[in-house]
DNA sequence: TAGATTGTTAATCGATTAACAATC
DNA sequence: TAGATTGTTAATCGATTAACAATC
């Protein structure tokens, strides 16, 4: 029974974290597993068993002393810390081949999000449809915005272009960005979030330590 | 002038922030500016001066007490540094949605790197032209290894396939993985490097902290 | 009950920041 | 030369690990 939610002062490290413990407790759950120790959860997980009771013990006691863990009860605390039963409105900016991709990709519903929009700038692609949704034009992006209310922007979009957008985005009541180009969002609301996903960089560290081992 | 290399021992907090410093000099130096301080790009990138100064410095001397930073020599520096100057091979696993997109949104050549390969387990994507490269048959993977001997892998695959192929990459003399796959790749030879990219998991993140904010 | 394993406090380790002498 | 800013050492901060009393 958790204990108390002492969130809001959590840690990154710490969140950055809690994707990959559910990814696991779901496959534990998956196979069938009914319990689950922090030290066997630590050798799955190549972490330690003292780190994950600490990061746990962040939201609250999840586990029972002399037993561990129930994997489907503390699979679903995460999913609701994480809030994958949470339905957030997102919209697609920029629908070219990484926008399209990463909309056909990934799976919004188990992951708190519903994709509400498409849109894009070109004129070639308008009314194309893509995961059954019409592209649409970024003229009608602020009306949509009013009538439709989307609270999360994913971002497909050249660098040049992203500050603008955002800055426009926000004031349309876009309270989160997933931005893939390749700049740096940041934006100086304090209730509005960025997660910058930059493929470029993910590729540059690799090639370093290709060369540097 | 670079007083030493100290690299190998180089902290994973270090490295990840290079693409970074590489891409604002790349900035800087396009808008023409010559110098910089560690004051001034910190204020640009949001980090402190000692920071810069700091990391830097794990790679030797690159800048001049009282001037600052020549921004063509650093961002060289760094480029080298990280290995832009290199060609090391590469070959895209999984031709679906997410890879042609990932092949097709990255530079590679920029990054130190050249795609000389394009394989797909399914008989539907055979000899279908992508990037201006044929499609090709698993079936033909190690053959093309032994002669054009690739040393990076993107994988865009299943994830119960990854372990599988993975291996079989090793033995095929891969040396660093680009891993897309829902699976958490890690390989315990000591001179083969790994760089898992979980976008599901970077969402997830963004979906916590839109939740709780 | 005895054994196991948590929740939590204390110790350690590493990364970031501050300070300043070296020096261009 | 004087002013500026680095390179580097020392101080601080935060995150990870270890230890153990609480307790199922």
């Amino acid at each position: 029974m958790p204990k108390s939610d002492k969130s809001g002062s959590i840690s990154s490290s710490v969140i950055k974290r809690l994707p990959r413990y559910y990814r696991f407790l779901g496959e534990l759950l998956a196979k069938g597993t009914v319990r689950v120790s922090s030290q066997e959860l630590a050798l799955d997980m190549k972490l330690t068993a003292s780190q994950i009771r600490q990061d746990l013990n962040c939201f609250g006691g999840f586990g029972q002393q002399g037993y561990g863990y129930n994997v489907a009860d503390l699979h679903e605390e995460i999913g609701r810390i994480l809030g994958v039963d949470k339905v957030t409105p997102a919209i697609l900016i920029g629908c070219g081949n990484l926008g399209r991709a990463i909309v056909t990709h990934i799976n919004f519903e188990t992951r708190g999000c519903r994709l509400i929009g498409i849109f894009d700038e070109s004129p070639a692609l308008l009314g194309w449809q893509v995961n059954g949704m019409a592209v649409q034009s970024m003229d009608t992006l602020e009306q949509f915005c009013r009538s439709e209310n989307p609270e999360m922007a994913i971002l497909c979009i050249p660098k040049t272009a992203t500050q603008e957008i955002a800055d426009k985005l926000v004031k349309c009541g876009i309270k989160g960005f997933w931005n893939f180009s390749h700049y740096d969002l940041s934006i100086d609301h304090d209730n509005i979030v960025v997660e910058n996903v930059h493929l470029g960089d993910s590729l540059l560290t690799l090639t370093y330590r290709l060369n540097n081992h």
